[in-house]
DNA sequence: CTAGGGTTAG
């Protein structure tokens, strides 16, 4: 049923209800005309209000003196007597007699709407007493004010009862109904995740002369509710977001700057750096002045795409825009241009900054992201003169990241030394450190093999007071399964929760990793165990690593199981996890299956990789079979354009030279050199020790001068050949030769 | 702006 329903002219008061949920003021409604009142209505008013509190409701129908100054009452003095009565059941009773006593329609609606007001606030349970009052209302066919169907509507919102809150809105005269109405329907259902009946609402919004447009409001409402992190509706995908910026932009109305440059970042997190460019160009076209915050996310977008083009285009429009790049801006550029080893440029940014040329002081993050660069590309001395030059530019200090990424660098660079110098200059100059310098100090230990320094270095720290966190245990773990200590890597797994420090995805896999290389299934099974228990899931690379690690102990039975698990677990096999099944049944010789799972491969649309071909190609030449073996090297590079790559053609050179047929073995090498791919001296090795059996002499020799013009230096396999080979046949001033082009080739690369 | 891991053919 829908009740008829006139809109009313609201007293000035009448706006609180709407400005408690809309941030713009509403637009004040005329005052009541003064011809429908006595000559002074708040006298009126206060008449009438102190005889209804001072009399009994049983007694207002037969009382004359009420019975007078409701005669002349306007349905604005209505509600106001009505909200000004001390509670909810003055005002009901207020309401009754209104009706018993045939008062105009408006003045009833009004007074129901005060009633609401009153339950509103005194009920514990508002909503449901609301209902009630609505049931009420509905059954005495009282119309509703737009201010009552407004409070109704907020108040079934937040309270969960959506279907009540659309029945009232239903109700609500075609006429009546505005954006604010409609943009507490929508914030109703957002805040109940019911994004689809959101949208519903919205397209009725977007319609032409839909006589309730969007506003900023709505804006505000959508996509505060569908970004938060909290949402718990169905997940929005960018793509509706896209759009439902360019139908609220096709009204002329934008999400606030904050919200705007969260899409933004969104877009560009989610790899829809197109989206962004799209979304800003609207906005800036559409005349709205886009914050320089928003372009720096798309700008950080464009940076991680490596799309340099756009990133200069969109600094070339802010420019004609008159939004002016800020030091964020700045930091932008020099990060991607370092990030691409772009230093030299960077730095010519900075100094443009010093000049004052671009009308921005560099801070301190500008300097941090340049030392990081110069570290990062092994210019670490260059990195510490900028530190000692940023000092002298004044109230621009080194912090802790300034130290980190020097320390990182010259651990990088194997000089841990220079590394724990900086470390102690750091207190010396009261800079704090922090996890970092630890972490990163500990790591470079490790790197290079000194993890029981590490550890005391560790110790040392923890003892004045600074504790590790889940890095920290990462990296000393890794070192000692990679010092093959994984007692030691296992009690500190123990030891970590022992202290507090909760492990992560990163602490169980790089535990599971080491496991698994070590052959200690079991354990690594169970710290496997110990994860899910914790929350964590296997990746496809742990996945990758735990199944290798059972196809070497044999255990077929458990890889398959593995392999069941990522499935139920929504983990897709990838071309690693083929590969290594592959590889599996070829170095058992069992080649149905390892073709059977390449077919599986192919099925599940994954394309074999050279390292597919090269298990297969492995397997034939070890079981003598190169026939085989060249014909799916022909296979490769032919039908299905995997270009072979060094390790394919030394397995193979190998083989026929160890079948003597060199001959076949020196065409590949043409052939390599043909495709461009480089041998290494695992070739020139191959070759050398099928060339001696031939004894050819002659060809060695030219493969020698190859292997210098290549700058492809000899190993300790080739010296041992060429050795023992030169010098049985007297050649030892050949191989004198050699060794002093390798040492000139060395020195010059 | 700074720190952590991990796979497949040899």
């Amino acid at each position: 049923m829908r009740l008829p329903l006139k809109p009313l002219k609201l007293p000035p008061s009448g706006a609180a209800t709407l400005r408690s949920f809309s941030a713009e003021p509403h637009p004040s409604p005329p005052p009541p005309p003064p011809s429908l009142e006595g000559p002074d209505p708040s006298s009126h008013i206060s008449q009438t209000l102190s005889l209804l509190q001072t009399t009994d409701p049983s007694s207002w129908t037969t009382n004359t003196t009420l019975h007078t100054l409701l005669s002349s009452l306007s349905p604005p003095s209505a509600l106001k007597i009505a909200r000004q009565l001390p509670n909810y059941q003055n005002a009901l009773h207020f309401f009754n007699h209104l009706r018993s006593t045939s008062q105009p329609s408006d003045s009833i609606s009004l007074a129901f709407q005060a009633v609401l007001e009153h339950a509103k606030r005194e009920s514990p349970d508002s909503a449901g007493k609301l209902y009630e009052l609505y049931v009420l209302s509905k059954d005495q066919n009282t119309p509703l004010s737009v201010n009552a169907a407004t409070l109704l509507i907020k108040c079934f919102g937040q309270a969960e009862m959506l279907d009540e809150m659309i029945m009232v809105f239903d109700a609500v005269d075609e006429e009546m109904v505005n954006t604010d109405v409609l943009n507490l329907v929508v914030s109703g259902f957002l805040k109940w995740g019911r994004f689809d009946d959101a949208l519903k609402m919205l397209d009725e919004m977007f319609e032409t002369d839909s006589g309730y447009p969007p506003n900023s409001n709505t804006t505000g409402i959508v996509f505060s509710s569908i970004l938060k992190r909290n949402w718990s509706g169905r997940s929005v995908t960018d793509e509706e977001i896209c759009k439902l910026v360019s139908r609220f932009g096709a009204h002329g109305v934008y999400p606030s700057s904050i919200w705007f440059t969260q899409i933004i970042s969104r877009f560009c997190r989610n790899r829809e750096c197109e989206k962004a460019w799209v979304v800003v160009h609207e906005a800036m076209n559409s005349g709205l002045d886009v914050e320089v915050a928003s372009c720096n996310a798309l700008l950080t977008g464009l940076g991680q795409e490596r799309d340099f083009a756009r990133m200069n285009l969109l600094m070339k429009e802010m420019k004609e825009k008159g939004i002016k790049p800020n030091v964020v801006t700045y930091g932008i550029m020099i990060k991607h241009l370092c990030k691409f080893r772009r230093v030299d440029e960077a730095l010519e940014v900075l100094e443009k900054m010093r000049d004052g040329e671009l009308g921005i002081e560099p801070d301190v993050v500008i300097y941090n992201t340049l030392i990081d660069g110069l570290c990062k590309v092994g210019r670490q001395e260059e990195g510490l003169k900028l530190m000692e030059k940023m000092s002298l530019d004044s109230k621009c200090n080194p912090n802790t990241v300034t130290y980190n990424c020097l320390i990182d660098g010259f651990c990088k660079a194997g000089e841990i030394e220079r590394g724990h110098e900086l470390f102690e200059q750091m207190s010396k100059e009261g800079v704090e450190m922090n996890v970092i310098t630890l972490n990163t100090l500990l790591g470079g230990m490790c790197r290079h093999g000194r993890v029981s320094t590490a550890m005391e270095f560790f110790n040392s720290m923890r003892e004045k007071g600074l504790k590790g966190n889940a890095v920290t245990y990462t990296v000393l773990i890794t070192a000692f399964c990679n010092a093959n200590n994984i007692d030691k890597a296992m009690k500190l797994f123990d030891e970590m929760r022992e202290n507090g420090c909760s492990p992560d995805a990163v602490v169980y896999y790089s535990l599971i990793s080491g496991l698994s290389q070590a052959g200690r299934m079991d354990d690594a099974t169970f710290i496997v165990s110990k994860m899910t228990e914790a929350g964590f899931g296997l990746d496809v690379i742990s996945y990758n690593i735990l199944i290798r690690g059972f196809c070497r102990k044999n255990k077929l039975d458990k890889a398959s199981e593995l392999l069941k698990d990522m499935e139920k677990n929504g983990v897709s096999p990838d071309r690693v996890t083929y590969n290594t099944l592959i590889s599996f049944f070829c170095s058992n010789g069992d080649f149905t299956h390892a073709h059977k799972v390449m077919k599986k491969m192919i099925s599940d649309g994954l394309t074999p990789t050279v390292v597919t071909y090269g298990a297969l190609i492995q397997a034939y030449c070890s079981n003598d079979n190169i026939d085989a073996a060249m014909k799916i090297f022909r296979d490769m590079s032919s039908s299905s354009k995997v270009p072979p790559n060094t390790v394919i053609y030394n397995m193979l050179i190998d083989s026929l030279c160890k079948n003597d047929d060199v001959e076949v073995a020196i065409s590949l090498m043409d052939d390599m050199k043909e495709k461009g791919v480089r041998p290494n001296s695992t070739t020139y090795n191959a070759l050398f020790k099928g060339l001696q059996q031939r004894n050819w002499f002659e060809k060695a020799l030219e493969f020698m001068d190859q292997m210098t013009e290549h700058a492809c230096n000899p190993d300790y396999v080739t010296m041992e050949i060429l050795t023992e080979w030169l010098s049985a046949v007297g050649e030892t001033e050949k191989l004198r030769k050699f060794v002093q082009g390798y040492q000139i080739s060395a020195s010059t690369a």
